[in-house]
RNA sequence: GGCCCGUUCGUCUAGGGGUUAGGACAUCAGAUUUUCAUUCUGGUAACAGGGGUUCGAUUCCCCUACGGGCUACCA
């Protein structure tokens, strides 16, 4: 096999959608897997559509979920350039070959006319309204004009599109490595325009003309294509490169976690989850959608997630790093039907990773966190605390919330929980503790604990029952990681003033 | 409407002419724990329907239903 080739091809329209990320995905697991090339090339021929920073946002994106572009915008290559709004002119000349070929011809109808066309087919009950094989010899084109008139018309430079000649009667197929055979009668098909009136291609002569000067040997992208690739293989016979079209591969679609339709930036905001990469904000509506990235994802759970969906190793391994991703992709394996966006999993994946992010950088995350607060602490601290986080959270902007009572004391407790947990025992054994703690040197969870034990024995009282207010004394919540790892960070002096400012508080109920 | 593609637990999926139809997330129950979480154990839960082919079909074929995509001088 030739080296592999691939592409990702998105349009600067907008923010990169998470279905984009996960066919960019494969297209580099594909080429990682085959030591070929990843190009990124960006399909901006709709001059309407361009939306500032979308380019920007789609690189940021690809680089943060750990997808490398070996060629194309960004790291440039032997086929620069890689911004289609940049090889404007290489389109035409592939597009006039068509025509003189026969494969193509010049149109001249207006709006208005194209309008009518519709109209006019619609009223007669057709079956589809299209400009084609049954309509295209009652418009304005090269095909019914004299040839005397289509040059005049051309040489004054009147406002044109070339259009694509299907031809009649033929049964067009193709071999997709997802889907296997797929076969269209051209009669479905209508004479797509290729050139715009503006001297723009469409989306379909560019993809065909760049695929083929960038050497690309597999396409793989969503099934939102599938209609019409009986048409760019058409366009690959008509340019006589049929020998080298590359292969084609149609991923199934991902779809709303609920109800109908693929997944859309409405769904996110409706059940609160991000569908895009990165935060976003809209230039010209202002208009902001939340990203996976600043939600709290990790990359690599958020690549792991997106992996799995729709593709599957054909073992029961559910953890993959990119490296192992790539050890085990192959088209083969990509399902056929579209994939439901469970946001559930998305997070599992996540605190799975979290997991294994080494405490110091856990920390690190976490000092950050409290600087914003305006506090500072020892990082080996932040350490401790942090290894006690870890197994609870998904997310790491979860670490200060969970962690506050070690920075500030808590607030008086609930009266009603005073009422339910507390009595004139538990005050006795807390202020036993409190005294026994005094005199403590070894402040270490171990022993903290057994000097519990033995107060609460010594007043006949097991250490189980006074837990519960203990741990509301020194963190202010009912739920938490071990107490005694939290009052061993709390350190001497801070656990005992929180527990004497409790009993303080609480005295008035139980006497 | 027309065309194309699809259909295994709630979700992601494995499997495949004869299986107790497997795993993961979610969910439920139990165990552990000072609480919550984690962890462990166990449970509930699926081959869309109808026809063929076959000794036998969830698996192969056809039809129906349902779902999705496309149907622009957008990608």
């Amino acid at each position: 096999m030739t080296k592999v080739r691939v592409r990702f091809a998105p349009s600067p329209t907008g923010p990169l959608h998470i279905g984009g990320v996960r066919t960019a995905l494969y297209n580099y697991l594909f080429a990682r897997r085959h030591g070929g090339t990843m190009i990124l090339r960006i399909e901006d021929t709709d001059q309407n559509r361009y939306v500032p920073g979308a380019e920007e946002y789609i690189i940021e994106s690809l680089r943060w979920a750990g997808i490398v572009i070996d060629e194309g915008v960004g790291p440039g290559g032997p086929h620069a350039p890689y911004r289609q709004s940049e090889r404007k002119h290489i389109y035409r000349q592939y597009a006039e070959q068509l025509v003189h070929a026969g494969y193509a011809y010049y149109a001249f109808d207006t709006e208005d006319e194209l309008d009518a066309l519709r109209n006019r087919l619609k009223e007669a009950g057709a079956e589809q309204q299209q400009y084609g094989i049954t309509t295209r010899m009652n418009m304005r084109n090269s095909l019914t004009l004299p040839a005397r008139e289509v040059q005049r018309l051309l040489t004054e430079n009147a406002p044109h599109v070339i259009r694509l000649k299907i031809p009649e009667g033929e049964v067009i197929k193709l071999h997709d490595l997802i889907r296997g055979e797929v076969t269209v009668h051209s009669e479905q098909l209508d004479d797509k325009v290729l050139m715009k009136s503006d001297g723009m291609p469409t989306y379909h002569l560019a993809n065909v003309v760049d695929d083929y000067l960038m050497e690309i040997t597999h396409v793989i992208r969503g099934e939102e294509w599938l209609p019409s690739a009986p048409l760019h293989v058409l366009l690959y016979r008509g340019l006589g490169w049929e020998e080298r079209m590359p292969q084609f591969a149609h991923l199934p679609l991902l779809l709303k976690p609920d109800g109908h339709g693929k997944l859309s930036k409405r769904d996110g905001d409706r059940m609160g989850f991000p569908v895009f990469p990165l935060n976003w904000t809209d230039p010209f509506t202002g208009e902001k959608s939340p990203g996976f990235r600043e939600a709290g994802y990790l990359p690599e759970a958020l690549i792991n997630f997106l992996a799995l969906l729709g593709w599957n190793p054909g073992t029961e391994q559910e953890l993959f790093s990119m490296t192992e991703l790539v050890e085990s992709f192959s088209l083969e394996r990509i399902s056929k039907s579209g994939a439901r966006f469970d946001i559930q999993k998305a997070r599992w994946f996540n605190q799975q990773y979290l997991r294994k992010l080494p405490d110091a950088q856990l920390a690190r995350q976490l000092a950050e966190q409290l600087k914003s607060e305006g506090i500072e602490q020892p990082e080996e601290k932040l350490i401790r605390i942090v290894s006690l986080l870890k197994e609870r959270i998904t997310f790491t902007h979860e670490l200060l919330p969970q962690s506050k009572f070690f920075f500030y004391a808590p607030p008086v407790p609930d009266d009603s929980f005073i009422r339910k947990k507390w009595s004139g025992q538990v005050q006795e054994v807390l202020a036993a503790y409190a005294q026994a703690l005094e005199e403590e040197k070894n402040f270490s969870a171990d022993n903290l604990k057994h000097l519990l034990e033995t107060t609460a024995q010594k007043l006949g009282i097991k250490a189980g029952q006074v837990m519960q207010p203990l741990r509301v004394a020194l963190t202010g919540e009912t739920a938490g990681p071990d107490l005694m790892a939290i009052a061993e960070i709390l350190g001497q002096k801070e656990c005992i003033r929180r527990i004497n400012f409790v009993l303080q508080y609480a005295k008035p109920f139980v006497s």
